[in-house]
DNA sequence: ACAGATATTATGAGCTGGTACTAAAAAGCG
DNA sequence: CGCTTTTTAGTACCAGCTCATAATATCTGT
């Protein structure tokens, strides 16, 4: 089979590119191992632009992006996002976000980490927190790197159920479950019902 | 003054790229009236690297953003506090609390005005939260001022059992139990057994 | 095994949006 | 007027492509 061969080189192109947008046709030939021009037919069957046009698009998005929550908004840094899946992102705890007396941090940067990112995962234009669930395990301190990881539990109709668990040193401090409203089916039905 | 044309161009010049920062050089030349080269020559004193560095580094700042929660003063405004029993404070929410594609209020900024005020409420040098419980019933825009009051409902040993009501123009917005724990009768027995 | 299709690679011209450097022209100023 | 500063011009070079053409390699059916 020639074809084959070409059909799992287009899904590693792919994955290369998600993973890492900046890449060149070269960078990307020598990693899949084939010609620079292969690598550009690729692209063109694919319908994917050239380096420039990515991370001009990337920028461009980022300046008006249409999500529910933009990801400047995520307290925290974005480590990976599979829309209406998963989510994980990092927060380094600095001394100024602790509480005085007892020198650990204030609960609400746990909540805020875990909210904005659950609010991220969703793959809505507006999203709206409806309730939240949160239980502190253990204190933080000052210096913590936390690794706050989403995942979308089940959804039904415009609710998604999200259960967010926050650690520290790979021991678990936070945990959280959210019902997030996607407003953007409401938007549609309500549209279609008065048109 | 012949300096001062520079300086008003350089002024301009960082306008121009604030305002669509994707103009070419050719471009900004065209709009300022100058030479290509005189653009050139004024990004380099000005350290304003070339179009292509500056999408890359904005679609690259745009996959990992860092945004804390601002030190502002979240926790609102203390008008009332009888210690173990309940407690009152307004938030005025400002525009830059809510989310730009919604126009509502982060959540978070409900959660930590209710889990502060929860926690001013106890009787403790030293408390934490544990578990917390949150319903946002009414979105919030931007310029509500809201008022939140918080009452302990039970104290158990060392747990405080604390009910918030958050309200907009007297309609309750959100509401949320909380859990807390004081640390001061026994953070020196478990310290010890700790270490 | 061999023609014909499909896939891959090579080659070269041309483009954009620059950098880096040199040098000339223009403007400003005492 | 001459000197300095500022602006413009010009050349060579680069990355990272596109587009077109052509050659080679690989596979597939008969």
């Amino acid at each position: 089979m020639n074809s084959s061969k070409k059909l799992i080189r287009h899904k590693s192109l792919k994955k290369l590119l998600k993973d890492n947008p900046f890449s060149t046709d070269e960078q990307l030939a020598q990693m899949l191992k084939v010609s620079v021009q292969t690598i550009r037919l690729d692209r063109v069957t694919l319908g994917i632009p050239e380096l420039r046009a990515r991370t001009r698009t990337m920028a461009e998005d980022a300046q008006t992006k249409v999500r529910a929550i933009d990801k400047k908004d995520i307290v925290g840094e974005l480590l990976d996002l599979e829309l209406n899946k998963l989510g994980i992102s990092t927060l380094k705890i600095s001394s100024d976000m602790v509480l005085e007396k007892t020198g650990i941090a204030r609960g609400y940067y746990m909540f805020a980490m875990a909210n904005t990112l659950a609010l991220a995962v969703v793959d809505a234009e507006r999203a709206l927190t409806a309730v939240g669930n949160v239980k502190y395990k253990v204190p933080v301190s000052a210096g913590a790197t936390l690794v706050a990881k989403a995942v979308v539990t089940h959804k039904r109709m415009d609710k998604y159920y999200i259960f967010v668990s926050i650690k520290s040193n790979n021991e678990e401090v936070f945990r959280a479950k959210f019902i997030i409203v996607s407003m953007d089916q409401r938007d549609k039905h309500e549209r279609e019902q008065e048109a």
